[in-house]
DNA sequence: GTTCAAAGATGAACAAGTTCATAAATTAGC
DNA sequence: GCTAATTTATGAACTTGTTCATCTTTGAAC
């Protein structure tokens, strides 16, 4: 079977994204590309927002931003990438407000909620949309090198707290930190997708059930002899 | 925020594909819809196959099945639906085998795994097929009547192994068979996710990680004091 | 300031999913 | 068997994502 996604072209045709920092000595072609990407990406997020990924038109978006639509496939390399481009901002916003308020001394459950409830709570305000990024993004082959450095960082995070617990010794020692924290992080996936997905629980179902799934995790669904007052 | 899917419209406009059995008493006009229905089937199934899910062209399954482009509407709302029907009936096959095959007495892991690995099988015939149909009907809603039987079964299978086990002492008593069943079940789900979907391990890591992430949810992460011989 | 090559923008054209007015086929009433 | 009514089938037309030949704008060499 050939490889599902083009691998060897770059973004877009030519321009791409300017880095947001509108430099010092910035030429007419800079500038005039970062106000059309900052209509474009402005636009885009509107018309997102109002119709949801599927039933938002390109050529409404074009004209939101007043360019014309096969300008959008300079910035953006398709629709998919345009959602992308929209949400990783924000996504990172929320990543770095989340590594900076881990609190790693906090028992492994809580400090788990404390960064998966920012990120449910991120969903929680268009739903729908969080769930076209899901969808989008993880069960379809795409473009490695940009999604997946969002998600290598989040691993890293959700791994630095396992592994302060293991050191502090609230965990076993002897399961690999990568394991526990995959374990872990699948209970967080699972219930994402009830939630948004399957529209099985709502919300604040699906925290409450995290929450105990996270703590079945570390107490083990085996008998126990004896447990601790 | 509007529901996203249109819940109150039946199927398809008129037809649906007709039961299977070829009745005692049949009309002309079942056995036509009948015969009409096959057809399209097999043809959704060979162009699917030969193409993938995207790049399947509804007007070439039309095509082989010799029918107009419109006639596909009303056997399937659309192209979607067109995926689902074609793989119901093959995933209730599989299905039927495991529950058939399912040793409720073997430890629990072999017959989870036992149960799992069925499905990495039929997923691994079409990897990409797979993770469309993933994609297409556990991130988006979609008349939640139709696969929601087919996954509230499989939940009900995984219970009925877990309260197995439970009942003969190798689960702890104290925790709700459907908790245990959806903690067990979630790591299926994300090793899953990250083959077919994410393409972060192959199939036998999948099948490996997640052996291993069922013990791991039966141990448990928190330190033990002693461990049985 | 003029020239020219490179970068950027445009929108008509194309392909594919879906709809719907219309036609054909089937059934039921007589 | 004929007719009317209902179901089923058709394919042109519409919408939307995407491409690409063509045109415009920019920057630098002179």
């Amino acid at each position: 079977m050939p490889p599902a996604s083009p691998s060897a072209r770059p973004t877009a045709r030519r321009a791409r994204p300017p880095a947001a920092r509108a430099g010092a000595a910035e030429g007419l072609r800079e500038r005039n590309k970062r106000e059309k990407w900052a209509r474009i990406e402005r636009a885009a997020r509107a018309e997102f927002a109002r119709h949801g990924f599927e039933a938002a038109a390109m050529r409404a978006i074009a004209a939101r931003a007043r360019v014309a639509t096969g300008t959008l496939f300079l910035y953006a390399r398709d629709k998919r990438e345009l959602l992308f481009l929209v949400f990783q901002d924000e996504s990172r916003r929320i990543f770095a407000e989340a590594r900076a308020a881990a609190s790693a001394g906090a028992p492994l459950v809580d400090a788990l909620m404390g960064l998966f409830v920012r990120f449910l709570d991120f969903y929680a305000r268009d739903p729908a949309l969080s769930a076209a990024i899901l969808r989008e993004f993880f069960f379809r082959p795409y473009e490695p090198e940009r999604l997946g450095a969002l998600t290598r960082e989040y691993g890293a995070l959700v791994a630095a707290l396992v592994e302060a617990a293991q050191r502090r010794g609230e965990l076993r020692r002897d399961v690999p930190v990568a394991v526990a924290a995959n374990a872990l992080f699948a209970h967080y996936a699972y219930w994402v997708q009830a939630w948004l997905g399957s529209h099985l629980v709502s919300r604040a179902e699906a925290e409450e059930r995290l929450r105990d799934a996270l703590r079945l995790q570390i107490e083990g669904l085996r008998p126990t002899r004896r447990r601790a007052p």
